[in-house]
RNA sequence: GGCUGAGUGGCAGAGUGGUUAUGCAGCGGACUGCAACUCCGUUAACAUCGGUUCGAUUCCGUUCUCAGCCUCCA
């Protein structure tokens, strides 16, 4: 039985499927105008993980995790780049499945783009609009906050609650402060498509809730996003939603509501105004792709991780003596196994450190069913695709410095031997005397 | 100000109404030409103040602190 905090409700729950049969899951997915960060990383395997889990209990899940390739933020980068947006949506993407892929993030079942559904979204607007929910205004469209009741519902929000804090500039367009963009205008060398409001784009809010219905229909049973996107955005989802279909409940929408925390760099907010923003593809030069997914799952996925050296090196400790443990035996395929202790564990909440603690202790005292809780664990914590293979050229080049050490061990000559130990961790080699017989592993 | 979450040993992080994980680091030892690896042993914690209780780190309440959101953001 899954059990899975529910943001809607605040309150962990047991998953009650709407169709055991067919169980529908929707991630928000990148903005693709800039290579991935680790904490977009976090958010992407929290989702890759919750759909693992599923996909571990249930025979038929689709997982959608959508691609925003229209966007302010792909426009500046477009002209900072001085590429066409196509270019750097296109760029950015491959990127982006390169990464996650390293990650052993699996790919979602489908990934659609914003682009292709804009189409849906102006008749979605025309809806909203016809239906009094949404108004436009000088070439902008806007959803009418007020017109819907339960708005806030998610982040528990309340509306005349909102001016205390509120530091946001007011268009003079909007009619309240809270009425947020369906559809807005486009300069002449922004791009944009013709709309009945005139040449422009859509806001960003709208495409998950026209993306999710189309790919999924409604009501799924999960939506996921970072913790930042629970409001504006998941609770303009759902009334947008909820508003086109005449219905005030958010659950007519989606069932369950999960959201991950953030990631902290030594106490501070990872942001590029600081300057300490740490890219997935730098990352990975100096840690294995399946190291970064252990140090990611490390910190429950609600909580904040404190990012740090230390915490890597640590998951690399834990991965090696998890391989080492594992060797054993023989090889194992990936598999979940529902009833082993490992997949009880995720199934409580996706309770990752729990796992890999209790993982630990299973290796130290074996039981009859290891094989069945390593399959479990492997499946969930490991499936990079990194290619860790060294060239014929270089297991050779390192053969040929042992056994030269080894040679001169046996003379002796114990400072040559050392000399070969030096120069091989330098080239990242590590050597182990074992049983009389030299070990060499790359780190 | 509002909403949400959290405060456990040097660090990370589970868990529990009484026997107080685990990993890393530290310390001691075995092994080693020296290391590394491995193994054995070991130090050390439960934010604060009250309450309930025979007994609370664990339950209830107070206070304090921290983080995120309330503005694009994973």
């Amino acid at each position: 039985m899954l059990r899975i905090y529910n943001s809607l409700s605040k309150k962990k729950e047991e998953f009650i499927p709407n169709d055991p049969n067919h169980i529908k899951f929707y991630a928000c997915g990148p903005t693709v105008y800039n290579k991935i960060h680790i904490g977009n990383a976090r958010a992407f395997i929290s989702a890759d993980l919750l759909a693992k889990i599923l996909k571990g209990i249930y025979s038929k899940v689709t997982y959608v995790c959508n691609i925003t390739d229209i966007d302010d933020k792909i426009i500046d980068a477009a002209k900072e780049e001085n590429l066409s947006i196509k270019d750097i949506s296109t760029k950015y993407f491959n990127q982006y499945q390169e990464d996650t892929a390293l990650l052993g993030i699996s790919k979602p079942d489908i990934q659609p783009f914003a682009t292709d559904y804009i189409d849906d979204m102006i008749a979605y607007i025309e809806k909203l609009i016809a239906s009094d929910n949404a108004y436009e205004k000088d070439s902008n469209v806007l959803f009418r906050v007020s017109s819907f009741p339960n708005y806030g519902c998610l982040s528990d929000r309340k509306l005349d609650e909102h001016e205390s804090g509120s530091r946001v500039k007011v268009e003079d367009f909007k009619e309240s402060p809270n009425d947020f963009t369906l559809w807005k205008p486009s300069l002449d060398d922004d791009p944009g498509w013709d709309s009945p409001w005139g040449r422009g784009r859509p806001g960003w809010h709208l495409e998950c809730s026209v993306m999710s219905e189309s790919t999924l229909d409604i009501p799924f049973d999960i939506h996921s996003g970072g913790n930042d996107l629970k409001f504006p955005h998941h609770d303009n989802e759902i009334a947008q939603t909820c508003a086109y279909h005449g219905n005030e409940d958010p659950t007519s929408f989606a069932k369950y509501w999960v959201h991950n925390g953030f990631l902290n760099l030594e106490d501070e907010k990872m942001s590029k105004s600081l300057g300490n923003v740490i890219y997935i593809d730098q990352l990975l030069k100096k840690y294995k792709g399946n190291e970064v997914r252990l140090a990611l799952l490390s910190t429950h996925y609600r909580q904040p991780i404190p990012w740090s050296e230390e915490l890597l090196d640590q998951s690399h400790n834990i991965y090696v003596k998890l391989q080492n443990a594992f060797k054993k035996y023989g090889e194992i395929e990936e598999k979940f196994h529902a009833d082993s202790k490992i997949a009880e564990i995720l199934m409580d909440d996706l309770n990752t450190p729990l796992a890999i603690r209790t993982m630990q202790d299973l290796v130290s005292e074996p039981n009859e069913n290891i094989k069945n809780e390593i399959a479990t664990f492997k499946y969930i914590f490991e499936g990079s695709n990194q290619d860790l293979s060294l060239s014929d050229e270089q297991v050779n080049e390192i053969n040929e410095l042992v056994k030269e050490r080894d040679d001169a061990r046996n003379s002796g000559d114990y400072d040559r031997a050392d000399k070969i130990r030096d120069k091989l961790s330098k080239m990242n080699v590590s050597i182990k005397d074992v049983n009389g017989k030299t070990e060499w592993e790359i780190l």
